[in-house]
DNA sequence: ACTCATCAGTAGGTTAGCTAGCTATCGGCT
DNA sequence: AGCCGATAGCTAGCTAACCTACTGATGAGT
């Protein structure tokens, strides 16, 4: 697929990607991460952030590793170096993306229908 | 389905209506418009644009007719008052969306890994 | 006559986010 | 001790939407 096509839904993995740059973290605290940086317009239920961070795991993106805080279980995801690579790309992507989206949608003065 | 929803991956629609806000066009005219607004970045083919129209059509925000140009039938859409203020209200939510996307991807120096 | 650009549409597949559900641990409460 | 809510992680299956690839028609150019 077109890489084009991955920016008109793809934007969370690149959410994800940048909100572990700042260091590893594990699921939960990612989704409270995100949460809280997007001011509640990104409260995603569990279930869209454990797949998104697998997908990301597996393609390389992340390195994920087993940890036990208290007796429970965590999974700790770090941004590997062609994670960082990728956000660097996406970062870059994202701008042209939403300069683009941004003077489409520049608002002209909408004629009385 | 959350709103919110629609914004991770229903830009084009926005993008549809921001089209057709500067004037009534068909189908292919759209397409064109939009690639060459987005500069080769919005490059659709008929398969996502016509079932686009369709379904934004059947939402009440476009309005369309046929219409006979040199023989050949042309399917021309119009914004409706609906569209008009679905697009007001689409707009607002992308600056909010890319504002807050774009926040969280603030460049911070790529620690070493 | 043939080809190409224009114009419209559909069928089917893929992806990704969502809903809904599950397991398990810890801490506080009764 | 037993229960419950918050924390922490995971999966199955649905749906929406975008894409690929196709059909089919007309008109202009060669």
């Amino acid at each position: 697929m077109k890489a084009e096509a991955q920016l008109l839904k793809g934007h969370l993995d690149t959410l994800l990607l940048a909100t572990l740059e700042a260091g590893p973290l594990h699921g939960y605290a990612v989704m409270e991460a995100l949460r809280q940086a997007g001011g509640s317009r990104f409260d995603l239920p569990t279930g869209t952030i454990y797949p998104a961070l697998r997908r990301l795991e597996a393609a390389g993106l992340l390195d994920g590793n087993w940890s036990v805080v208290g007796g429970r279980k965590r999974r700790t995801y770090a941004l590997t170096a062609a994670g960082c690579h990728k956000l660097s790309g996406d970062r870059a992507a994202w701008r042209d993306f939403a300069t683009t989206v941004t003077s489409i949608l520049q608002a002209r003065p909408c004629p009385a229908t």
